[in-house]
RNA sequence: GGGCGCUUAGCUCAGUUGGCUAGAGCAGCUGAUUUACACUCAGCAGGUCGGGGGUUCGAGUCCCUCAGCGCCCA
């Protein structure tokens, strides 16, 4: 055995044992391995946006303590990292980092550089410009995740490490998404979408999310068209009366019943609507009675479709209104000379000018009745926008999942939720689906769709006979490549063709983790799909996880991964979620640096799956004094083991050493038992439990006995201790290596060559022939006495080491004999010079303390 | 509006199918201690398990109900 060092310490190990383990390769996923041997995990590639969060810290150590586990019990870890660099985060980084703007029509300027300082105009630039800001942005962000990573002491293997930008990933996409519509299951056409006017981009479902926001209910009358008076409905956009197509009350409402069927006419520009009914219109609401409009929310779009009504649409996608001919077929008035008037007034404004103007109207009009009534309502917005989202119709791709909600409900039933009941969150997901996976987005940054459009002599775009690549071709870019048998010449001219400009979601392309880090189509993706595991964060179920699923299914008729494990958030000292615009985020580097990166896990993997947990500074002190006390007891041990050799466990034969291991084999199996039910956090807390009575009592009951000292030393007494001991030492420094890898592999190496990180997993085959099932509980017993010794000692103030003159015990014979085992151990620990046990019904110690000089 | 989770000691949390006197760590208090311990060890104190009702020989645990907090979906 080697020398353990003479005065050890945890600071600075991090540094050596990570140079050690690149060096060795010992995460190293070996390709050779077949697939029962693999366990592979879906690793989540965060989005590199350049701020770094106490959260990813608090996940990524969740998953690591797994792959740890795994590895040590034999198996093969796949365990890649990817950053998700496309999409609007990044674009938004740069814009702002750099002070530019993406001017697609511009042409690229190949000596362009950003300006040092971000200028307050921002500057624009061309499409290809723009993404090279962006990979060089991303990839300075990714240099500074990495490290992060790595210092947290995360098991990834870097040969692994993928971008959802890179070349590599946009062919698979591109790949995936042809597949998807050979199949059919993707599907383009023009449809109200949810827009948003500052991003300039469609969103899908995924991406909203309802603000409360305070509005108005204007009291607008509308004119029986049979001039038999008026009806009054309510509505909080008036700005929406020229797109207005009908008026819609519940079906069973006794009030409107009657004039279902009837038409209005509309204030201000006179077109005449029907009176409709369907079960959607809430009587309970407003007036009882709504205007539906093309389309001023979710609700007009499944009124427009099912009632079959005219389009209207009026807001453009900058947001500003769109020109309009009432009096035209699609604009019915009555009056049209005078709508015309006074839309000429709205054309070209924004939403809310146009609101003030038909305000005005409305009121000289006396078609407004009384008060504005400030009413607060959930209005949706794209998660990170900043204005309310308008409805446009546009030309967008669209993956097919509403008709396949039953099958994509019964994966959810297949897959395992660690927690369980975050399979919750998916299913209302799923069943609250109301339209397609819109994956268009008309942005720059991101993967293109590998789609070229012919144009006809007249230059109109056949968009329903896409030119799509071969699969070899991948990836393309269709703005810049041109199909085969056309020439650049014909791009955007008559007989031609024109590339498709829009960007996929970035979903779309994350949706497909397990095809990009797996290699689809290699030896090597069958080795690793499904994945074992995928671990997340849940406020990405409905996105990320669904998604996936949603790939996977169609293209592989399987789940993507076996098993979820569902981190809760890092909530800040108070309790509150973490947010920039709080101001509350915590960055783990400073973290890592005052307590170590055992420490930092510890806290993080003491936070059970799915459980939101605070920021603790205190549990993480409490790591670092495991990690100390890992390193202090271990060189104790060793040293009382220098220069011997280790007795086999055969040979733990005293029965309290027995005890002691049955005990050890208790722990084993529940530690293991709740790693393979992904209960890291118990096997966690049972390990250290155990770890801090062998520290404390075991080890102080038989220090003595296993130097051979001390009454009644014998041979076989000091061997079943030491051999005790060295088990013992072994078995925790391998149960606490996923959690505290940098201690433990420190002071493994200590009688070891190889890594504690690919030891094997302890068995209770190691531990002699001792099980579980304990003959006597003779360890415990010894405690409890041990335990009444101390407490008199502190009781009467005096030092632990102060003897005993006559430790009394009344008890009951089974006890006396557990104690008669330990009797020689306890003298040691103890300082018991005399014993006098007596049988009695009752237990009864009583201690007399040697008088101090 | 529907759903999910949480509510146990001052704080952070355990408490597996209902069963010994409800546990741990931290903080607090009282001591001991410097040849494993960038301190460590021992001991003490601290809870009507959110409120109410029910099932049961027995409820922190199961059922109902109410309240508060958080989240998801609509």
């Amino acid at each position: 055995m080697k020398a353990t060092p003479e005065k050890p310490s945890i600071d600075g190990i991090e540094a050596v044992w990570l140079k050690n383990w690149d060096a060795e390769q010992t995460y190293a996923f070996d390709r050779s391995a077949t697939r029962e041997n693999v366990y592979s995990i879906d690793t989540p590639p965060p989005t590199v946006s350049g701020s770094l969060h106490i959260g990813h810290v608090f996940s990524y150590t969740h998953a690591d303590v797994i792959a740890r586990y795994q590895r040590m019990t034999g198996k093969q870890v796949f365990y890649p990292m990817g950053w998700d660099d496309n999409g609007l985060p990044t674009e938004r980084r740069v814009e702002n980092y750099f002070g530019v703007r993406c001017d697609p029509s511009l042409p690229y300027d190949p000596s362009f550089s950003p300006p040092e300082k971000a200028p307050e105009q921002k500057i624009s630039i061309s499409r290809k410009n723009f993404v090279e800001l962006c990979h060089q942005l991303t990839q300075a962000d990714e240099v500074v995740f990495k490290d992060l990573w790595r210092n947290l002491g995360v098991s990834i293997d870097w040969t692994l490490e993928y971008s959802t930008i890179s070349a590599h990933a946009q062919a698979i996409s591109q790949r995936g998404f042809l597949e998807m519509l050979k199949r059919g299951e993707v599907y383009s056409s023009v449809a109200p979408t949810l827009w948003d006017v500052d991003f300039r981009t469609a969103v899908s479902q995924a991406e909203l999310e309802d603000r409360e926001r305070p509005g108005n209910y204007h009291r607008v009358a509308f004119k029986k068209a049979d001039g038999s008076g008026s009806i009054e409905i309510e509505t909080t956009r008036p700005e929406l009366l020229p797109s207005c197509v009908a008026l819609v009350a519940h079906p069973d409402d006794e009030r409107f019943k009657p004039l279902f069927g009837t038409n209005v006419i509309t204030p201000l520009f006179s077109v005449e609507v029907p009176i409709l009914a369907h079960e959607l219109a809430d009587p309970e609401k407003g007036a009882g009675i709504a205007m539906i409009c093309t389309f001023g929310d979710t609700t007009d779009v499944t009124w427009w479709r099912e009632l079959s009504l005219p389009t209207r649409a009026l807001i453009g996608r900058d947001g500003r209104f769109l020109p309009a001919e009432f009096g035209s077929e699609q604009f019915p008035s009555t009056d049209a000379p005078s709508a015309n008037a006074f839309y000429a007034g709205l054309e070209g404004k924004t939403v809310n000018q146009v609101r003030a103007s038909i305000v005005e109207g409305l009121t000289q009009s006396g078609a407004l009745i009384g008060e504005l009534k400030p009413i607060t309502h959930p209005v949706k917005f794209y998660e990170k926008g900043e204005r309310p989202l308008e409805i446009v119709t546009s030309r967008q791709w669209f993956v097919a999942t509403l008709k396949h909600r039953e099958a994509l409900l019964k994966r959810g039933e297949e897959l395992s939720w660690h927690p369980d009941f975050m399979k919750h969150r998916y299913k209302s997901w799923v069943e609250g689906l109301n339209v397609d996976w819109n994956i268009s987005r008309q942005r720059f940054f991101g993967v293109p769709f590998p789609a070229w459009y012919p144009t006809d002599a007249n230059g109109t775009i056949d968009f329903d006979a896409p030119i799509l690549p071969e699969l070899s071709e991948l990836p393309i870019d269709p703005s810049s490549d041109v199909p085969k048998g056309f020439s650049e010449a014909q791009r955007n001219q008559p007989n031609g063709f024109v590339g498709d400009p829009d960007v996929m979601d970035t979903w779309a392309t994350s949706s497909l983790t397990p095809q990009i880090a797996g290699h689809w189509g290699t030896e090597l993706f069958e080795k690793i799909f499904p994945m074992d595991l995928r671990p997340q964060a849940h406020e990405i179920i409905r996105t990320w996880l669904f998604s996936t699923v949603v790939r996977s299914h169609f293209q592989e008729n399987s789940l993507p991964f076996k098993n979820a494990l569902i981190s809760g958030w890092v909530l800040d000292p108070d309790r509150k979620k973490m947010s920039k615009s709080v101001g509350n985020v915590v960055t783990p580097m400073p973290l890592i640096e005052t307590h170590g990166a055992d420490a930092l896990r510890y806290w993080a993997a003491s936070g059970r799956p799915g459980t939101d947990t605070a920021i603790d500074e205190a549990q993480m002190k409490i790591g670092r004094r495991l990690a100390i006390k890992t390193l202090n007891a271990s060189k104790f041990v060793l040293g009382r083991l220098e220069g011997i050799t280790i007795p086999s466990p055969a040979e733990i034969t005293e029965p309290i050493d027995r005890d002691f291991i049955a005990l050890l084999a208790n722990v084993v199996n529940e530690a293991t038992a709740a790693f393979n039910t992904y209960d890291y956090a118990r096997a966690l807390e049972r390990t250290e439990a155990f770890f801090w009575t062998f520290c404390d009592n075991y080890v102080e009951l038989v220090k003595t006995r296993a130097y051979g000292e001390g009454e009644n030393a014998s041979e076989a007494g000091t061997n079943s201790a030491r051999a005790t001991l060295a088990i013992t030492l072994s078995v925790l420094q391998r149960l606490l290596a996923p959690f505290i890898p940098f201690v433990t592999e420190e002071v493994w190496r200590w009688w070891h060559d190889g890594s504690v990180h690919v030891a094997p997993w302890p068995v209770i085959a190691e531990l002699g022939n001792v099980t579980p099932s304990r003959d006597s509980a003779v360890y415990e017993q010894v405690c409890e006495v041990l335990e009444a010794v101390r407490r008199e000692k502190s009781t009467q103030k005096v030092s632990q080491k102060n003897e005993v003159e006559l430790l009394k015990i009344d008890g009951p014979a089974e006890l006396l004999s557990a104690i008669r085992n330990g009797e020689t151990d306890l003298k040691n620990a103890g300082g018991v010079k005399a014993f006098e046990l007596n049988e009695s019904a009752t237990l009864s110690i009583s201690v007399t303390l040697t008088p101090q000089s």
